[in-house]
This record gives structure tokens, C-alpha cells and sequence, in this order.
DNA sequence: CTGAAAGCGCTAACAA
DNA sequence: TTGTTAGCGCTTTCAG
């Protein structure tokens, strides 16, 4: 049914021994290039292999070596633009090193990343790359680590993990941002994320639990009191996080300024600030983190916290490779790049009148508000 | 410094088969779950795979059964908006299926298209998903199917491969968008691209080379003249593409509307009209492909062509794995899914009045065509 | 410098 | 029902 009488497929090495009158052994060492071959008998046997068009079986090979040349990615949502620029350059760079990459989407689910971890595994990745959804709840990764798979993480750090990190100092990011605000005469700062609320605070990740103590600490260093309503986990149905923000904006005390803890939350900002008939800078004011296309073409263009993402997924693509390498180093080390605020237009100087109320406004100010529905 | 005497990793099926007092292949039957195994037996087996932690490796696995149980996605690039919800679906439904899934980024390069294609067949995948750069240069695509492993097509043709394909009708597509540009009255419409303009017509990606015969179809159909220099073609640099701009509108007969073939040139005409203090929709209307999350909340929010990426990546995967479960049927489908014409208010009607050139203008009357250059 | 042979961990006839 | 035994294609001692 088949071609040929040879068998249906791909030529072995054996093939190619064969054709170039050689041992396996020695067509092995030529094509796989290690050990001494007399020259003549390499070309014999490189000619041989481009006549049949030989593949070497990466499988196979990976049986014997025991290293399969892949290292295993696991992110939340390549939709998210971190992740899209993240995957990019680790392809990128896993290539130019002669590693395949395989993709797994947990969805910030701890089930699913256990699931992903466990396939990315069993396929004997040589590697991972991982933004884990929770800090805790890890023991899938320690295991991985202690079967001798290297773990790299990104964004966000599993303390027990004692892995090599790479991720912006969010602290510091968000302490800057809250720090511009206030610095325009903002007192009444909302931090908003799409991250679920339930649970514990240990139990958002990491870097969002950062960002919001670097919000904290900034208002706290300006003298301000942090309201617990002024920070706003929605979770990751947009609907629901527009919600919140709703009622967010229905409360007599509204902020007038806001940090989004990522550019999908800013989109949802965007949406129910237009229908509310807020504008931005002037009556609200915000910021963002993550630098996404779209940030300057929106009107007014938005003031973000940029992240350098490609440098950092190199960068930890690197490390994981250099690691696989051979190249020991103890692990554990932390690489926090630094974030960059983009001032552009949407934020700007609070009014210094009192905010309004639901009630009552003074001449020369805005609108009033109305209880939306 | 691991647990029993053994050996510092993975337990083999061995191991299991031996806890459990049983032959490799009864164990190889359990945990396979083929064949015929006795129930206490099997209980035993289990058991000791369990208590073992025991991790079949799929490398083996693969080895033995030639299958590997990975399918190779060959794209351009993760970041843009088509690709990363496409990759999104066919990782979902890939791992529903059993199927783990290595990327491969192609930057519209043929020449790593053809690498990525190698890595992929050595890496023995059992099929591909792939977004070819060209129509045309598809030796390496022809030469995989021919080698056993099974391709599908996602957005673009290759009509010598005879793949399954699925993708939206262009076509009709641009063909409708455009023709509703001149139902309100539009008669100078540009298309633009960011494809690449060298070489022949043959030579661009298949879906824009659609859009670009839909676009002229819709002009003839309402016995428009289609002006070439109306067709911008910038390439994948962003910077350059807007230069073109520029120069379309530095031109006498500026484009009263515009067709952008995706949600990245749409952004770049937001600003270069921007910066050209050119308002939408007042004196540019403009439709672009691709529902990116962000165009309704530009202002104006955009009218657009909805793409069902999903359906059409999670259709493309089912074929595939369809196909590689056994399933033969005839390839050469074509899956054309609809797409939807979504209008927002980036389009108004045409002003009766002489577009305004830069020093005269008559009354009721069309501009003139001037060449260009 | 080259060849023979022993695996890597698993599957799949074929026997028992 | 279960065990024996070849391989899958390649790497890698160990002799020669």
C-alpha cells in the first residue's frame, strides 16, 4: 500500500549506515557529530543521509539521551497580552538555543495548571516555564522540580519554590504609580484587578498581591487611609468586574483616580467609565499596568506601567536553558527588571473643591452624578 | 538520598510490574488499559503505580507506537490578536483530546516556516495546524503530507496541497464591507495591508490577496474605478506602513474611507489620522478586520469584520484529531464559517460636497483623478 | 578511527 | 488471563 518496497516512511540511520557502507555507530557519530570519523567516511555518510533526505528521530533520540530538547510553558491565557509578548520571546529565544516549546493554558486554574504540569511531565520536557496561579498551592511544582525538572518562573514568585525568578518589582511599580497620583493631589485612589476576591490574600497572585501592598504602603506614606472598598478584586468574568466598578462609581465617595492591575481590566475601566459619562483625565484619572498597543490609540492616550515582558521571558528562557546546559548555579535567584510609568493623558490634577456628592455641587463644577439604572 | 534503593528518578512500568508481582506487559495491560487483564490483578497494579508515583513516559510511549500525541501549531506570531485567539482554541481542544501542542512562530518568514516545519516532523508530531506564508512555496508543507503527517490549514489556502482548510470567506467578507462603504456614499476607498507589496500578486498571504479581490469586486460591482495607488501594501513594519499613510493622505484625493485588513493597521491609521488631525467619522470612515478587544472602547468605537476565530481553530483541531484518530474521509474541505459585519460608528455617510483638496475645490463635482507621482 | 552490542521505557504479537 | 520476547531509532560504552 505503501511506495516503494521499503517500508512506508522515514529513513532509520541504519538506512543511512547502509547506504554509506558504514557501521550505525559510526553514521551516528557523523550525524550526530561527536567522537572522532575519518573524513572521507563523514562525507560518505553525509552524502548518503542527503540522498535519502534523512531526519535523525528526534524521539528516538530524546529515548536514548534522555533529554528531550522541549521545555514545557504553562500560563494562564495566551490571549493576555503579558503572556502573547511573553510566549513570543520564549519561542524565540528556545529556538535559537534548539529547543521546541510546548504550550499549556491553565486559565488561573489550579487544577488545570496540576493537569498541565502532570502532561508537560509525562512528555519529559526538559524544562518548565511557569507563571503559577497560586504561591501556595505548589506541591505539583516541587514535585517537578524534585523529579529533576528545572523550573523557571515568571511574573510571579513561589517562595517555597526557591526558584529562579524573573518578574518587575511590583511593589515598587504600583508604590510609583499610587505615589504620581497622589502627587497630582489624588486622595481617592481605587486599586482595581481582575483577580478573584475569595479566599485568603496568600492566595492572589503574587504579583497583583504586590502591586495592591505597593498601593497600600503609598498611601500610607502620603498620610491616607486605605479603604478596603477602594480596592476591588472582580475575578475574571469581565461582566462581573464591571459590576463592581458600577457599584464602585454608585458610592457618594468616588475615586477619582485608578490603577488597573492590567490592561484587560483598563478596557473594562474604559467601558463603564464612557457609560457612566465620566470623562477621563477629568474627572477620573488612571493609570494602568501593561504597556498594550492600543494604550496610545484610546482617547485620552493612558498613563501606564510598562513592563518590559520580552526582556524578561528572555531572560528567564535563558536561564533555563544555561541551566539545562549544565551550567549549574544554585538557584533561587530573583531578576526583577525594572518597570517604566509612561506618562501620557490620562491622568491629571484633582480638582481641589471638595468631591461631589450625590446631592449637591458647587457652581462651575461638573454633571451631577445620578445613581446609574 | 531518594526514597528506596533505587535509582535517583522515574519509576518505569518495571518497577510497577514488579511491586505489583506481575510481568511488564500485565502491567503494560493495566495501565494501558488494553487487553485483557484480571480484576485483582489489575487492583495490584494500580496500586503499586500509585504507591510508586509511577508517571508513564510518553517518550517511550511514542517510540514504540510511532504516535506521538502532539500536534505542531506553525503561525506567524502569538501576539497578533487572530493567532493568539486561534492558539487559544487549539490548545483547549488539543488537551480535551488527549493532545499536548508545540508552537512554532514563522514572523511571516518562509524560511523558518520551513525550519519550524523540520523541528516539527523530527519532533515526529502526529499532525499540523498551520497559517502558511505562502500559497505557493509549500514544497516543505507538500513534502510533510507525503511523509504521513497530516495537515490542516488555518486562515489561508494552499490550493496544491489539497489540505483541509478552514478560514472565513474573505472575499464576501471585504466584498460586503466595502459595498456598505458605498452604500453610504463612499467612492474613494483604500485598502490597507500589512502585508508585504514585493513580488507578485500570487505571492501575498491568500486571505488578504481575498480581501484585496473581494474589495476591487465590491468597486466594480458599484462601477468604481479601482485605483492601484488606493491598494497600500506596507509590509510588517509598523513605521512604515505608516509613512504610506501619510503619503495617501498628503495626496490631493485622500481616501474618504478605509478598509484595514487587520486590527494592527487599524491602529496604525488611529494615529496616523490622529496625528493628522483627521477625525472618524467626519472625514474618514473606516472598517477593519478582526474584533480586537479594544475597538469599542477607541472613539469612536470601530466598525468591524467579526472573525469566529474560535469556532474556526476549534473546528480546525477537531479535523485534525478527527483525522489522526482514524477517521479518513477525503481531505480538501473547505470550512468557510461567516463572518460578521458589526457596525459601530466608525462609519458615516459620505459628504455629498467636493472633497477638499489641499487647494481648491468645486462644487458638486468629484475630484479629479489625479495619478499619483 | 570504526564496529558490535547493550540499552532508553514502552508496546504488541505470539505463546503458554 | 498472563508471560516472553522482539523491537521502535538512536546513543554510547567497550573492544578492535
Amino acid at each position: 500500500m505503501k511506495d516503494t518496497g521499503r517500508a512506508g516512511a522515514q529513513p532509520t540511520i541504519d538506512d543511512v549506515a547502509h547506504a554509506a557502507g558504514v557501521s550505525r555507530a559510526t553514521a551516528a557519530r557523523v550525524l550526530g557529530s561527536y567522537g572522532y570519523v575519518g573524513v572521507d567516511t563523514s562525507k560518505r555518510v553525509f552524502d548518503a543521509a542527503k540522498k535519502l533526505a534523512y531526519q535523525p528521530n528526534q524521539l528516538a533520540r530524546s529515548m536514548a539521551t534522555g533529554r528531550s530538547k522541549t521545555i514545557g510553558v504553562v500560563i494562564a491565557d495566551v490571549q493576555n497580552l503579558y503572556f502573547a509578548r511573553a510566549i513570543r520571546a520564549i519561542t524565540d529565544t528556545a529556538s535559537a538555543k534548539g529547543f521546541a516549546v510546548i504550550l499549556t493554558t491553565t486559565d488561573e486554574d489550579i487544577a488545570l495548571e496540576r493537569e498541565a504540569v502532570r502532561v508537560l511531565l509525562d512528555k519529559r520536557v526538559d524544562g518548565l516555564i511557569v507563571s503559577p496561579t497560586s504561591s501556595i498551592d505548589v506541591d505539583h511544582l516541587v514535585r517537578a522540580r524534585d523529579r529533576g525538572c528545572p523550573i523557571v518562573l515568571l511574573d510571579r514568585r513561589v517562595p517555597m519554590l526557591n526558584a529562579d525568578t524573573f518578574a518587575i518589582d511590583n511593589f515598587g511599580a504600583a508604590h510609583q504609580a499610587v505615589t504620581s497620583l497622589i502627587t497630582q493631589g489624588h486622595r481617592h485612589i481605587a486599586l482595581v484587578s481582575n483577580a478573584p476576591s475569595h479566599g485568603e490574600k496568600q492566595y492572589l497572585i503574587s504579583s497583583v498581591r504586590e502591586r495592591i501592598d505597593g498601593y497600600r504602603a503609598a498611601l500610607h506614606d502620603a498620610e491616607i487611609e486605605v479603604l478596603p472598598d477602594l480596592i476591588v478584586l472582580g475575578g475574571w468574568d469581565a461582566e462581573k468586574l464591571a459590576d463592581k466598578v458600577r457599584k464602585l462609581y454608585a458610592s457618594p465617595d468616588r475615586p477619582s483616580a485608578l490603577l488597573a492591575t492590567d490592561s484587560s481590566v483598563a478596557l473594562v475601566l474604559l467601558k463603564v467609565l464612557r457609560e457612566m459619562n465620566l470623562s477621563i483625565p477629568d474627572e477620573v484619572s488612571l493609570i494602568t499596568f501593561d504597556d498594550a498597543d492600543w494604550t496610545s490609540a484610546v482617547t485620552p492616550p493612558l498613563t501606564v506601567v510598562s513592563q518590559p515582558i520580552r526582556e524578561l521571558a528572555t531572560a528567564a528562557t535563558e536561564d533555563l536553558v544555561a541551566r539545562l546546559m549544565g551550567e549549574a548555579a544554585d538557584s533561587g535567584k530573583e531578576t526583577l527588571l525594572p518597570a517604566t510609568l509612561i506618562e501620557r493623558d490620562s491622568v491629571s490634577i484633582a480638582r481641589t473643591e471638595p468631591r461631589l456628592t450625590t446631592q449637591s455641587r458647587k457652581a462651575g463644577s461638573k454633571l451631577p452624578y445620578s445613581k446609574p439604572r
